[in-house]
DNA sequence: CGAATAGCTCCTCGAACGCT
DNA sequence: AGCGTTCGAGGAGCTATTCG
């Protein structure tokens, strides 16, 4: 089951170099390690540097072997102390090496084959709605990057965080903290420091690895890369001119750094059907097992200071195969469960708007679940804190005041993004509503948590959830068809399928595989044997960016 | 040769229809 | 009205063909 061997294991190795020039042997691969690891970004400067290395090598054999030739083979033995003499014999001697070297192409064809590729093809950028999944493992760990207080410490002193599922209290997800590309669990002092790392950023990076991670066709078997930059775009971070770009890159990588160091742990049982049950329990292993470029000139000492940019490579850890596999949904051996994301809640500030935040990511994952997006406000502030933080303004009416400016202020940023919030008119009276001014009467704190209210993210992903969740609740017949497409154009045409679909080098399959129907279904469409219902028709609008 | 696509067949489900 | 039958759309599985 674990057969798959982890590609980063390699980089453990070469920790000691046997230094070459003793034994008067050059060994390529010593020159390699020898060199900074930046270097293996550009070959260019790899080259270089290992040709400067080279150099730098045979010019100490030379002088040993020059000495060596002195005395044993020429007719002027006494000569072998004449320092410019044996400088003289050997100059000739590097110059017979360099002159091989300069020249010689299998030299680089050696690195062609040791080097990968020297800058990464990476991902697009996010679009505005893009799929993500949104399994319980998506809520377990957003509650491991942004609940610190979630954290604890278990009998032996390892640190650990427990997720249960609402319904099934057997089903469990834990994760554990670890250094990066290893699965050792750290115990609580050690796992603190990674965990003080962790929090919005970290959360939001997190968000999209994981919407790219659904452009896998098995996410368990493949590595992507992605650039920093692109992510400092997706974060809205290019607005921010306080901040040097190769900052912001060094913070990117450091976030990313973060995520190699959490673990997972999965027992999940769901679902009974005719096979029986998915069982979805995964031995402890990575999240995400990530690996760093870093490109850019470097100084003195062969290293980068201020990078132009960071190449971020992913692979997704083995918690992929039983949550995120399409083909194993398929034949009910594995979850797909996925919801969709809002392009723009990555840009909400944790700093001025962290409760809007922490409700965006909880709903982002939540609507996929609870189609009726109906809560209750005390429901989406524990989830959004820990429980002290209530009781604690039930307490102090000035933590009160603030914990409902707090609330009103993320409703309100909410609404300006578009997501949909209706008030219910009986539990959540006008004057107990965000844009209202007048005082607030005595035990105002309690009327707001059990307060109702319905929230969903913005157009269209609601509709998009609707036409994914099998309708097991009755459908009112006809009518429902002629009135669920009235604000969009919902019609596409076979050859707008075909030709976007293609655009974006998807594969039948694979449109099928977001659309929730069969490779074969889709093939139809595209040769338009098949009408294609408003519901799909929007989805492939969305999903394949189709203007009119 | 393997991945992508298309052809064929069969199943399910809801709407419409007809009979009692 | 209640029930069974029929029909067509949607969809899945298996497999043949095409294409790079």
């Amino acid at each position: 089951m674990l057969e798959d061997t982890n590609p980063n294991n390699k980089r453990s190795k070469n920790k000691s170099v046997p230094d070459s020039t003793n034994s008067g042997i050059i060994n390529l691969s010593n020159l390699v390690t020898k060199a900074d690891p930046n270097l293996l970004l550009d070959k260019k400067q790899l080259v270089t540097a290992l040709r400067s290395d080279f150099s730098d090598g045979i010019k100490k054999i030379a002088i040993h072997a020059a000495i060596k030739i002195i005395k044993e083979t020429s007719e002027q033995p006494e000569r072998a102390s004449d320092e410019a003499y044996i400088e003289e014999v050997a100059a000739k001697i590097v110059e017979s090496f360099t002159t091989v070297l300069k020249n010689n192409t299998e030299f680089e064809s050696i690195l062609d084959n040791v080097l990968s590729e020297a800058v990464p093809v990476v991902q697009p950028q996010l679009k505005t709605i893009v799929p993500i999944p949104s399994s319980a493992v998506m809520f377990s760990s957003m509650e491991a990057y942004t609940r610190k207080d979630l954290w604890q410490k278990d009998t032996e002193g390892i640190a650990y965080l427990q997720h249960r599922a609402k319904g099934n209290p057997n089903n469990y997800i834990e994760h554990y903290i670890s250094n990066p590309g290893d699965i050792t669990m750290l115990p609580w002092n050690e796992a603190q420091q990674i965990i003080d790392k962790f929090g919005f950023t970290t959360a939001k990076l997190h968000l999209i690895f994981a919407a790219h991670t659904m452009n896998q066709e098995k996410p368990w078997q493949s590595t992507f890369d992605l650039k920093a930059s692109d992510i400092i775009q997706e974060f809205g971070w290019d607005k921010n001119h306080k901040k040097l770009k190769s900052e912001k890159l060094l913070e990117i990588a450091s976030t990313a750094f973060a995520l190699d160091c959490l673990l997972v742990k999965t027992v999940w049982v769901e679902g009974r059907n005719k096979k029986g049950e998915i069982i979805g329990s995964v031995p402890i292993g990575r999240m995400w097992n990530i690996q760093i470029k870093v490109s850019g000139q470097f100084n003195l000492e062969g290293k980068i200071d201020n990078p132009d940019e960071v190449y971020i490579t992913i692979q997704p850890g083995l918690w992929t195969q039983d949550f995120l596999n399409r083909a194993g949904a398929k034949s009910r051996e594995a979850l797909y469960q996925f919801g969709y994301l809002a392009q723009q809640v990555l840009k909400i500030d944790p700093y001025h708007d962290e409760l809007a935040l922490r409700l965006a990511i909880y709903l982002t994952l939540d609507s996929r679940v609870r189609l009726d997006g109906k809560y209750r406000v005390i429901e989406l502030l524990e989830t959004a804190f820990s429980k002290t933080v209530i009781d604690q303004a039930r307490l102090d009416f000035r933590k009160a005041y603030d914990l409902k400016q707090r609330w009103d202020n993320a409703i309100i940023l909410l609404l300006e993004l578009g997501w949909l919030v209706v008030f219910d008119p009986e539990t959540y009276p006008e004057w107990l509503r965000p844009e209202c001014k007048d005082k607030k009467p005595k035990g105002y704190l309690e009327k707001l948590l059990s307060a109702k209210l319905t929230i969903k993210p913005p157009a269209p992903i609601p509709e998009l959830i609707a036409s994914k969740a099998k309708p097991k609740a009755k459908k009112e017949p006809l009518r429902s068809k002629a009135k669920a497409t009235p604000p969009q154009n919902t019609c596409v045409t076979s050859s707008q399928v075909r030709e976007a679909r293609i655009a974006k080098g998807w594969t039948q399959a694979k449109l099928a595989g977001f659309l929730g129907v069969s490779q074969k279904l889709v093939s139809l469409i595209e040769r338009g044997e098949r009408t294609v219902n408003p519901e799909i028709a929007a989805q492939i609008r969305t999903l394949m960016d189709i203007q009119d």
